[in-house]
DNA sequence: GTTGAAATTAGTACGAA
DNA sequence: TTCGTACTAATTTCAAC
């Protein structure tokens, strides 16, 4: 399976290499991203196919990758860490190596991302009280070499978190490529981006 | 909200009302989160404990709302939505409610924080081609009242995602209540905390 | 809280459409 | 490919200890 002249249609999960989704495993994805725990027997009646065609379907979402994983959700207040902050860190340049070793090693740190913009990358914590932010910050981050700065805001409220985002949510799933740039009735005024040249060369992953 | 008085022993995932969670209860969201498919005889088994007290558990910590769901993780970019982006949030007091409600029509938001510091709340969202990030700001965003400004970040790459972090994961579980607060070798100068009295100044320059 | 049964359900393999 | 069925293995439930 490679490369595909002259599609007309929408093709919906094609990225180059790796499993073609239509309709059905994306039906399949929404159903499991909700139900982790479903059967497939009942997976493919809520999907309408048979089981063996859900099993086979399944295997190949698992195998391809599509489904990295399955996990519990836990309720971190209830588990015991009511506090979650976002930590902001300037990563001094070809010590990204070492950044990512470091954080590897820190079983509090929920997500790490690099970002374009002010920072380099973003990472979220979960800890018991507000104290261990900071020890977190100053004993731990800040004695990374790597680490040229760091910003800290705490996490007040989780408003929304949704179980994985998929196209088949969008309304519009076939866009134009490039819409009419004319926004006459938006107020750009409210707008900002922080593109990757003013936060420069997070780029380098060493 | 309850506030316990004078208590003396280090109980983990104790948080007023609930469950009491003990170590056992810890073991099997750790085993839950790397494979939420798992069956309640293997769980039982690879924590070491009985089925019927694995039974047992599995529903007390569902029915409590320690374990919120099980759900696939999915990847993103077979999916097709390799694109993800940070949108900070400025919103209008007293607009809130607004702001979430319309949160909530927006399928390409995975996930939405109030935070402190400069901005009120930051938003992800994952859509198939940046084009789609600046028609989210520009037209979806941007036309809610309740948002005042925005900024937006690309993010490059997600460096780790673990699935849910626990306490049992921390090295020092019993911690201090105020340490010693001499951190002669650490650099402050490094780090910056970004409060919610900064924030919410930031607030007011409309 | 544990073990060992029965009943149910899940997963596999196969031929047919 | 997908479906339907039969077969096998495993899980869940329920009982007594």
């Amino acid at each position: 399976m490679s490369r595909e002249g002259g599609e007309s249609g929408p093709r919906p999960g094609r990225i180059g290499i790796g499993l073609e989704l239509d309709a059905v495993h994306f039906k399949i994805l929404d159903v499991l991203r909700e139900n982790g725990r479903i059967s497939v027997a009942a997976l493919a009646e809520r999907v309408g196919i048979s089981r063996a065609n859900a099993y086979t379907r399944f295997e190949a979402l698992r195998a391809d990758g599509t489904i990295k994983r399955f996990t519990a959700e836990i309720d971190h207040v209830r588990a015991g860490l009511g506090i979650t902050a976002l930590i902001f860190v300037t990563v001094r340049q070809q010590m990204w190596r070492q950044f990512r070793a470091e954080l590897a090693r820190m079983p509090e740190v929920e997500y790490c991302a690099i970002t374009t913009g002010q920072h380099d990358a973003m990472i979220q914590i979960r800890v018991s009280d507000v104290a261990e932010v900071h020890a977190m910050v100053t004993e731990r981050l800040a004695g990374i070499p790597a680490v040229k700065a760091t910003e800290t805001v705490f996490i007040l409220d989780e408003v929304l978190k949704r179980p994985y985002v998929l196209p088949s949510d969008h309304p519009r799933q076939q866009r134009r490529p490039a819409p009419d740039p004319s926004p006459a009735d938006v107020p750009l005024g409210k707008m900002r981006f922080v593109g990757a040249a003013e936060g420069r060369a997070a780029l380098r992953k060493e």
